[in-house]
Parts: structure tokens; C-alpha cells; sequence
DNA sequence: CTACCATCCTGGTTGC
DNA sequence: TGCAACCAGGATGGTA
């Protein structure tokens, strides 16, 4: 389920099992998952310190020793397990394993295989073909209601969609960008053009509020992270509007929310309160 | 530019 | 109960 804030769990979860270790064994159980696995990518880890761990949008940055980036996406369905001491074969769906020094164990399991991984180096990542053309972190410092307005300046695409569009504003997905919008009290269907001024500022802090407060909740649940069983234990957000289609408006109680579907995807929204 | 669609892949849920 | 259809948090590329 990873979007902004998941990923940004699964990093912090991350930390304390690589940041810092070498990478003791690498091995990769098959040859690509959405993409081709970068060439010789067991040899390449095999070996290396992980100096640090990075986030942008919803790519995790494993900053190497060796000057290299391995850039992690989870997809639609991938996800890390750590296991402090495992000593058994690799779990369904389990496609890289990672074993550091210390003989902790991190496997990267992705059912649908919408993940990837590629090897950058950090001189160049900025340029790097899947970072290069993301919009601002909404979390980060630049994120600001004049940016958000100038991004949508002219689009005449509806707010939903724009809000997807990571190059707009980087990391929302499916879920948060429902939950900004009723934040935010905008309809999902409003012509992104059309949310300017003190309704664009609006829309970027409720964005930064509720990534915010998804991470917070993210990591009270962290524990569960580690569990050797594999179980991701995701924290299960307490999401206003998101799949409550039919259910009383958390906000005015009167009227239900709404589903409808936009680019092929579910949108869930308070049509009494989103204008 | 925009809207819409299909696609990658598996698994869980729903409906008959 | 069995089975098929449908749906899912992402991202891209193609078409009109």
C-alpha cells in the first residue's frame, strides 16, 4: 500500500537493520521485476556499505559506499521484510534477498511485481530517468501554496487526476489525494485550473497535514514491521472518506460519500462538502 | 495539451 | 461450494 507515507515508513523501518552494515550477501531469485534488474546486481551490492537511506516521492535511496544509488520502488505490492536471523529458503514472491553483516535479513517480497530496482550513481541522480522529472516533496520546504498554483495553472484536467500526476506534486497516490481533497473541502471533479489562491493554499497544507499524519501513525506501528513471519503489518489508517463509500460524511454527517471512478480509478468524496 | 485505455502481475473478494 | 469476474495503494505508453 505504499504511497508517501508508507514509503516513508518502510524506510524509517529500514534504518535500523542497513543504515550503516554491509551488504554480506545479495542474491536476486529472478532477472527483473517490472524492469530488468540492473546487470550483475547481486555482484555489484555484494559487499557494500550502506551509508545512508534516502526517500524521494515514493522511490526509497540506499546511498552506497562505493559512490552508487540503489533506488527501490515498492510498486503496487512490494514490500520489505526484516528478520533478524533467518534461516530458511526464500518465501513466495520473495524476489531479492539482502543479509548484512550482522546477519539480519532483508527480503523484498512483491507479489505483482510492479516494483523495481536500479542502480544510479549518486552524482547523477538527480538526472536519473525516473527522478528527473518529479515535482516538489510536498513535505519538503518548497511545497508551497504559490507552487501548488503554479502547477496547476492551465490544466484543465480535473484536481483528481492532477494530483496524481507526479510531476505536479510528488508522492500522492490513490488514497491521500482523496483524503487532501475532502480536507480540503475541493471536489474531485473541480478543473485543476480553477484551484488558485487561498483554495490552492489550503490544498497544500491539507496535503502536507495528512501525509503527516499518516507517517505518525505509520510509525506508532512499526513494531510489527520487523516480524519475522513476513507479515508487513501496514498501519490501518483511519481514512475519512477513502472506501466509506455509502457511509454518513465525517464532516456534516448528512450527506453520504460518494464513489465514482476518474481515469480508471476509484475516487471517494462528500459532495456536500467538496465544492 | 487532454482523455481514455490497456498493460505489467497475483491474490483477495464478490456474485452467480 | 465452485468458479469466474472484478478489483486493488503505481506508472507508462499508446491512441484519438
Amino acid at each position: 500500500m505504499p504511497e508517501l507515507p508508507e514509503v516513508e515508513t518502510v524506510r524509517r523501518g529500514l534504518l535500523p537493520a542497513l543504515e550503516g552494515r554491509r551488504l554480506a550477501e545479495v542474491a536476486a531469485h529472478r532477472p527483473d521485476l517490472r524492469r530488468p534488474l540492473p546487470p550483475r546486481f547481486a555482484e555489484r551490492l555484494t559487499g557494500r556499505r550502506v551509508e545512508s537511506i534516502g526517500r524521494r516521492a515514493k522511490y526509497i535511496l540506499m546511498i552506497l559506499d562505493d559512490g552508487m544509488v540503489l533506488i527501490a520502488h515498492l510498486g503496487m505490492s512490494g514490500r520489505f521484510v526484516v528478520a533478524p536471523r533467518r534461516n530458511a529458503p526464500p518465501e513466495k514472491h520473495e524476489h531479492v534477498t539482502f543479509v548484512t553483516d550482522k546477519g539480519v535479513t532483508v527480503a523484498f517480497n512483491d507479489p505483482r511485481r510492479f516494483g523495481l530496482f536500479d542502480l544510479c550513481e549518486a552524482a547523477a541522480l538527480s538526472r536519473h530517468a525516473l527522478l528527473a522529472g518529479l515535482g516538489p516533496e510536498p513535505l519538503g520546504p518548497q511545497f508551497t501554496g504559490a507552487v501548488l498554483a503554479a502547477a496547476l495553472a492551465g490544466k484543465r484536467t480535473p484536481i483528481k487526476a492532477a494530483l496524481l500526476d507526479q510531476r505536479v506534486v510528488a508522492g500522492l497516490g490513490n488514497i491521500y489525494v482523496s483524503e487532501a481533497l475532502f480536507r480540503a473541502g475541493i471536489s474531485p471533479r473541480r478543473l485543476a485550473r480553477t484551484v488558485q489562491g487561498a483554495r490552492a493554499e489550503a490544498l497544500a497544507q491539507h496535503i502536507q497535514a495528512v501525509l503527516e499524519a499518516a507517517i505518525a501513525a505509520g510509525g506508532s506501528t512499526l513494531k510489527d514491521y520487523a516480524k519475522p513471519s513476513g507479515d508487513l503489518g501496514y498501519f490501518q489508517h483511519a481514512f475519512a472518506v477513502y472506501d466509506r463509500e455509502g457511509e454518513p460524511c465525517p464532516a456534516c454527517a448528512e450527506g453520504a460519500i460518494r464513489r465514482i471512478v476518474q481515469a480508471g480509478r476509484s475516487t471517494y468524496f462528500c459532495p456536500r462538502c467538496q465544492r
